[in-house]
DNA sequence: ACCAGTCAGTGATAAAGTCACACAGGCGTA
DNA sequence: TACGCCTGTGTGACTTTATCACTGACTGGT
């Protein structure tokens, strides 16, 4: 249960080493793994849970610019950890997580041994970058209501979910009023239903 | 001058290797360094010039992620590499350019032997993911208009730049039209001036 | 001088962001 | 129970940005 599959690769030996120093640390939903301007500590492999990652702009809003499961690795701190600047962006914990918490000196000694670990965390960086270029090009080009109704039916599965409008807005980096608009306008063609704090779907969503 | 500080801090038995086996090429302004789709060949080490990175999104339009300069480093080929994905974005050569590429093995032998390689590497990786998440956050939340005065200021030292309303509209994410309204309304207001692929700059500009 | 291609300007309209405020639901306390 | 308080939602008015459609201006080649 407590795994993650970039220390299964290992040769034995820099494995046990690696296992033995390090405790898996657990955070509740809510908490915050790291906050702007905080120092990194190390660098998060997450064994389970999610976290989100999110930023907040000058203007005041927030924007969340992607999201970390079990396996995932937190590559957004490396370069903290390399330069000892502090982090931009913070990171919210959404399902209760457990982290592994590599620090410097071991992640060194694991680049330098291991080729799998490298790897590894070179696919990581290839994906977050790739995650972010295609975040750019959706804040950039698409449309609002398009990217509400496709954030909408990724999770429209369980039939309906807990979020407020606000949060809402923060996952797509607009504003309260636009999500609360589009939603109603939604409601109004009878693909949804709402209420204080939950969205409930109807049959005909994802049709 | 052919030269790339990534290189200098190798053990001098690594760098001879390095070195053998590289050439550098040469691409002039204009060049397609790489398009989306095309498969990697290889780390580009920027020697010498300036090229942009840019996407197209499926609207048809296109923003400009951001630019490599002498001594920089093209991290996104590393995931390309790594993957074997094609490219999600391309690259266009700005001002003429030399480039090492750094074929796979050679990459992966000098992530294993060089602790300086792969820090270079990380803090690479660390700079891009930061630019991307502050365009991120420029791109959902700031005015078109600062964006665009800000975009001018950075280059306004020459007095003068040749650029058409359709690329810069290119770097900011936006349509020409958008781009020649508000640089209409800087030249009434007499801090530009506007002529056929060129914005000239009053005294008044910066201040 | 003419033509084709690129570049720039602009009106009309739609989408999205901002500001201001009203009201509703839930919760604790007098 | 009644009152206030906090959070969440709805909405009008207005500004900014995006999109569509079209016009005309500049440039280089024949």
């Amino acid at each position: 249960m407590l795994h993650h599959s970039i220390l299964d690769t290992l040769p034995a030996d820099i494995r046990e080493d690696a296992l033995s120093s390090l405790q898996p640390l657990q955070f509740e939903q809510g908490k915050i793994l790291f906050r702007a301007g905080d120092p990194c500590q190390g660098l998060p492999l997450v064994l389970k849970g999610t976290v989100k990652v999110q930023m907040t702009g000058l203007s005041g809003n927030s924007i969340v610019l992607y999201r970390m499961g079990a396996d995932d690795i937190c590559t957004l701190s490396i370069g903290c950890l390399m330069t000892g600047d502090g982090f931009r962006a913070e990171a919210v914990v959404e399902d209760d997580a457990d982290v592994f918490m590599v620090p410097r000196g071991l992640f060194d000694r694991l680049m330098e041994q291991s080729a799998s670990f490298r790897l590894g965390i070179m696919e990581s960086y290839g994906r977050r970058l790739n995650d972010l270029m295609l975040l750019v090009e959706e804040v950039a080009f698409r449309r609002m209501d398009e990217r509400l109704v496709h954030w909408l039916e990724a999770r429209a599965g369980q039939g309906e979910i807990t979020i407020t409008h606000q949060e809402l807005a923060v996952e797509l980096g607009t504003a309260r009023e636009v999500v609360s608009r589009l939603l109603k306008e939604l409601e109004r063609k009878g693909r949804l239903r709402l209420s204080r704090g939950k969205i409930e779907f109807t049959g005909s969503f994802t049709g």
